[in-house]
Order: structure tokens, then C-alpha cells, then sequence
DNA sequence: CTTGACGGCTAATTCAAATTAGCCTATAAT
DNA sequence: ATTATAGGCTAATTTGAATTAGCCGTCAAG
């Protein structure tokens, strides 16, 4: 009965369809929006017909919330999976003073390419930039994970780095700003045109070179 | 007959139908997106009918289209039109040796707020946002307009202020990137929550002064 | 003063896409 | 073995929005 269910797992040698509707839905709605996808393009996908779909959920747009539920639960796992070089940022304050140009660098890459690059990650921005007006919670939601979030961790460590006299200035949310929104603008840049991501990692690190020159100590 | 179309600009009294129709529709499409406007919703807003539409065009994706032909034409012409307090570009180059950090202010509120305001402009770059899966070229005029142009055009300025010895890099392009990312960034916030313009222009203010005192000569 | 095209309206019509009905098979618990 | 259920299918059905048909008043040109 209900064990069925639970007891999938234990097999795992048919991956739920329930959960790859989930997913064949996300990869459509993020390259062609919510109006623009059939049902009958998603349940291609994963191999049924239609119909098929019903029996997993109520319609279309149970599929959309059910997508935005995942998301939500991935976000508070993932909150903390920026880190510098694998060290994570809950640990004691003295680290930062070791920091380097050199791992500066990794920092704003790893940023980059986790968000550039992580599947599911890179295909729900791209929804969220779509289907923006679907529901205000969605413009939330790309605000916080895009803007405000990474604002507020990046800003922590440099934060503790101006702190250790790793970075001079008398203000830190306008530093941050200047480390982050760059990164920002790439990354649009990217998932508009993939082509660019070379180009863009460049660019990213000459970025992040000169914010080290005109932030870091003046022996540097 | 067909004089009448082109002489009724010599009353003006009534203002064009067709005209009103792609007005309303920009508006209606950068709310919503395409997919879930009913052309029955502009119509409503142009006090018409649905079918009184057809008369004007083709169908719903003439609308769509007529007014990306439309903004190609407004591209073309506004292009120069961010100046620097009302300075044109194409002067003579002596004149950026005068520029001070109140002026750099002004260009980037000035870029920040034409962007953000203008009418046209902001409906157009939200429908872009969110259309740009709905034809590769709008992807492609959002980057033109709202990376490349700025960014060359930014560019040539902050060179020539780098030229006459008010900004010191050796790297004109990642100086660039320094000054207008962050206006970027800040625009893609005000568009999705006008409410936080006013920390913005704040925060605008906060990083020109800060660019400036980055990059300015040392004594200033 | 009359004609034709412009632009509006109401009432169909079309059409595509979502959803439902109803059937069928395999599996798994009893 | 029996049977209930999960999950798939085909064939309707529904729905709703775009579009077309066809009518009408106005106004400007002849």
C-alpha cells in the first residue's frame, strides 16, 4: 500500500517518474516558459503519453508548485555550500588573514561556476527570470537567492577579511557590491549566451586581480 | 485614401488607434509576457473590441512584432542620448579633463535613472527579460542593449577621463566593468521592486564615490 | 448625394491544448 | 490464487482564446 511508495528506494532501479516529471518540467519551463510548454512535451520526455501525467498530479499547474517546493527545500540545504577553497565560513575568523590573491580568485570563480554550472541550479535562474510575473513570489525568491543572499555572504567574508587588514576600506557593503555585482553581470551574460563563458572567465579574473590591487594592502 | 493615414498627423486630435494598440499591448506583454495576454486585454485597454483588433493587424504576433520593429527604429535614434549633463559625446576630448567626481555622479544617475524611468525603455527591457526565450534575437538585443552598447559606450568615456589623467588603470575594460556593473545590477533590483529605489540611488551614490576615490588621482 | 474604405460591433467558428473517462497490465500484499 | 493498486494507454470531452464572417455607421472624396 502505502509502503510501496516508501519502499522504492530500496530497489532504485527505476528512477520515480514522479520525480523526473519534476525534472524533465524544469529543464522545459526554463528554456521556454510555463505558457509555452504542453504537458504532452514534458510526458514526451519521460517517456509516457499525457494522460499518463494525471495519474502523478492533479495538472499542469500542481506540476509549476511542486517544482517551486523542491526549490525551496534545496535552497535552505544549499545556503551554505559557498565556500572558499572548501573551508567553511563558520570557521574561527583567523583564517582570513591567510587569504591570498590567489584563493580571492577561487572565491569568486567557485561562485561563478557553482552558479553557472550546477544543473539544477542554472535551470531554475532561468525559470525564475522567466516566469518572474507567474507569481510574485518567484521575483522574490531570484532577488533573495541572486542579489541579497550572496550580497550578504559575500559581504561577511570580506567582511572579516577588512577585519584582519587583508582589505582596507571604510565601508564594506559598497566593496561588496564592487567584488559581487560584476559576477552578477557575467553570469546573465552566460546563461543568455554560453558561448561567452570563456571569455567571461577571463574577464572574471582580471576583475577580481584588480579588485585585489585597489582593495588589498598597498604591499600586496 | 491613402493620404489619410499620412495627413491625420496634421489634426492629431485623436490619437492613432494602431499606435495605442502596440502601446498597450508593450505594457500588457512586459507585465505578463506574451503567453498570458489575451488579445481580448489590450483591446480592452485601447476601449475596443477584440475583433476590432484585426483591423489594425494581421494577428496577435503582428502586434508582437510591430513593436519590435519598433524599438530597433527608438534604438537607433537614442543611442547617443546618455551624456554627461547634457555634454555630448562627440566633443572634443579637452572637455574630459574638467570632469569631477560631482559630474561622474551625475553620469552614472543620469544612465541609472534614463534607464530606469524612461517609459518605454523600462517596459521594453522587462519584456525582453522575460520574451527572450520567445525569439533568440530578443536575447540578443537585451545583451546589445543593456551590456555591450553600455559597456562600449561607458568605456570610451571612462578611457578618455583615463587618457587626460583623471582616472589611473592600466586596464580601461575591467574599470569599466567596475563602474557600470553595479548600476546594472541595481537596475535588475528596481525592476523587479520599484520600492528599493531609493536605497539604490544611494547605495549608486556611495559606489561613484567610491570608484572615484579607487581610480581618481591620488590627491583628489 | 453617394460611395467606398475605415474602423467598430456581435455572433460564429476554429483549433489547440488541458483534462477526463474508461480500459488494461503488472505487481505485490493478503 | 485473488485482488487491489499503481501507472500506463487510447479515445473522448472541455475549455478558452484566437480568429473570421458579416453587418453597420461615419466621413471624406468625387
Amino acid at each position: 500500500m502505502k509502503l510501496a511508495k516508501a519502499g522504492l528506494s530500496e530497489r532504485g532501479y527505476k528512477m520515480d517518474t514522479k520525480q523526473r516529471i519534476l525534472d524533465e518540467a524544469l529543464t522545459l519551463f526554463s528554456e521556454k516558459g510555463y505558457a509555452n510548454v504542453f504537458v504532452a512535451d514534458i510526458a514526451a520526455r519521460v517517456g509516457i503519453k499525457a494522460p499518463s501525467l494525471y495519474k502523478h498530479y492533479k495538472n499542469k499547474q500542481a506540476i509549476f508548485d511542486a517544482i517551486i517546493e523542491e526549490m525551496n527545500r534545496r535552497f535552505v540545504q544549499e545556503a551554505g555550500s559557498l565556500q572558499i577553497s572548501g573551508t567553511d565560513a563558520s570557521v574561527d575568523a583567523e583564517i582570513y588573514k591567510q587569504i591570498s590573491e590567489e584563493q580571492l580568485i577561487d572565491l569568486g570563480k567557485n561562485l561563478f561556476l557553482y552558479f553557472l554550472h550546477d544543473d539544477y541550479t542554472r535551470r531554475f535562474r532561468k525559470m525564475l527570470t522567466i516566469e518572474q510575473f507567474h507569481d510574485k513570489k518567484l521575483a522574490d525568491a531570484y532577488m533573495k537567492q541572486y542579489v541579497d543572499d550572496p550580497l550578504s555572504y559575500q559581504g561577511m567574508l570580506l567582511g572579516m577579511m577588512s577585519a584582519a587588514g587583508i582589505l582596507q576600506t571604510d565601508n564594506v557593503e559598497i566593496m561588496t557590491l564592487h567584488f559581487y555585482a560584476p559576477i552578477y553581470m557575467l553570469l546573465t551574460v552566460c546563461d543568455r549566451e554560453p558561448k561567452r563563458e570563456k571569455e567571461a572567465l577571463k574577464t572574471l579574473e582580471a576583475h577580481i586581480r584588480e579588485f585585489n590591487r585597489l582593495y588589498g594592502r598597498k604591499s600586496g
